[in-house]
DNA sequence: CGCAGATTTGAATGCAATCAACACTGGTGG
DNA sequence: CCACCAGTGTTGATTGCATTCAAATCTGCG
């Protein structure tokens, strides 16, 4: 991926950072358990883009997270359909189900664009939130925090118009981002077509590509291909209906600075 | 609710008796575990027809679950629309994530029925899964069945037409009362107004009715007020699309006798 | 009986899907 | 360097599924 050699040995801390970082987003992280979660050892894959990293059917026998790039969990429906369940950015956890539930996977976890994921077996998991409580906890935070999303989710292509979905995806997306050091200022790249879009939002490409203008036509979004640009984010939250409270952020507030000593590049 | 009287004391054990029932469609359980769950201090409380039993922006102290009746969880968005984004049958365990969360709900949870639910302390429950691994290993388990059916909900309302939102609907109801006995044939009582089905979809109270009329146009099932019935069990999974792996129950298939010595009443 | 809630029906509207082109973009290979 | 190509984005026209509004039954229940 862009940048960052992968080293193995001492200097795998880089594959690590991600993992923390998000982890970090979503509660404080004890010394030693950062110490502990560094020190794991991890099994790094690339994948290219529209690749399945885990398949409908699949039974793990390892966990896995992001280093870097973008996945979307999918589940396939008569006819071709496709529905994204969930995104998934760098740091994020994918499959902590497959320590607890043997059967296999009833959905699939697939690259939107090129990314590195890192694979931990289930044993050493397992040791370490045997060994560290605090982690165990911590891990339990992410579940009950995707499960919250997943409910919004819900929400959102239930009840919301497809204006309303567009924006809240942008929303969603920039501040899970920005959560994790992804965005800097309200310019961010998301990498995602206009027909992944529509598969995240239950809309149709060509309904996502005149969303796009209607929101660029109220002054909200500027994009010049995947760069985003917020211009008027509390126009975006009002179009959106959104309310971040749902990602269970240490520090609630979009536009926050997150810099902490600990987590930078 | 009907019938059952609460006894408090030693004769606590029917209170107890849907959590088993629930828990058991799940997963085996151990006879120790079946001793340490029936062994649990209620505090049990009866709820009228459409309360809240926890709202939106609570921060419990207690964990709960349903003794009796039917309840929804659901989410208000703008313009007072409303989005069931779960529907939890009698034994469901309702916010397992509090043990773990902190932070205030963001959704809220409602009677569609009168219901009795049952509180247990997070002390009480710390000290049982410490206590237990076994019985957190199955909490575990229905904290990831219940985000798998997150998953399927997003799925069947982002992309499938009316017609098959409700025939899913009726298949999802009729297999998980199925699992915990709430249904012994193909014919179950589901307590829902057709209103309260167009919240569970993202449809309209009027296109739920029309649908209706379709299903039973179709011959795929009957319905006298609450109580419907399947007339073409196979023909209505194939309308809805409908494979029950999501529901990751101990005992695949929905028309299997699910009957287990321990957990009659 | 009378009332409130639920179901059903009708008519009109509208949001979003679909179908079909066309334009733009970046990358590839000749 | 340019032609080509696949993928993406954009536009137009049409269709249709589902909503909305309104009103008429139907049902259970006090």
């Amino acid at each position: 991926m862009p940048g960052k050699p992968h080293t193995a040995g001492p200097g795998c801390r880089a594959d690590h950072l991600p993992l923390l970082r998000y982890l970090w987003s979503i509660a404080h992280i004890a010394n030693d358990d950062i110490d502990r979660l560094c020190a794991l050892p991890l099994r790094v894959r690339d994948f290219g883009i529209n690749r399945d990293v885990l398949r409908e059917g699949d039974r793990s026998t390892e966990i896995c997270f992001v280093i870097d790039g973008l996945l979307s969990r999918y589940k396939l429906i008569a006819g071709g359909r496709r529905q994204n369940v969930a995104l998934h950015f760098a740091g994020e956890i994918l499959d902590l189900q497959s320590l607890y539930l043997d059967d296999p996977l009833d959905d699939a976890f697939g690259t939107l664009t090129p990314c590195r994921v890192a694979f931990v077996s289930h044993d050493v998991v397992r040791a370490l939130i045997g060994a560290a409580p605090t982690i165990a906890a911590l891990f339990m935070r992410r579940v009950f925090v995707e499960a919250a999303i997943n409910r919004e989710w819900i929400a959102t292509v239930g009840r919301r118009t497809g204006y309303e979905r567009i924006a809240h995806l942008l929303c969603e997306a920039l501040v899970r981002m920005r959560a994790v050091g992804l965005v800097n200022s309200d310019v961010f790249e998301l990498p995602l077509t206009q027909s992944e879009l529509g598969e995240s939002t239950g809309l149709s490409t060509v309904h996502v590509n005149r969303t796009y203008q209607q929101l660029r036509r109220a002054g909200l979004i500027n994009t010049r291909g995947k760069v985003h640009s917020v211009s008027d984010w509390e126009g975006l939250k009002r179009a959106a209906d959104f309310n971040p409270a749902y990602f269970h952020l240490r520090e609630a507030g979009p536009f926050e600075a997150s810099s902490e000593p600990g987590f930078q590049a």
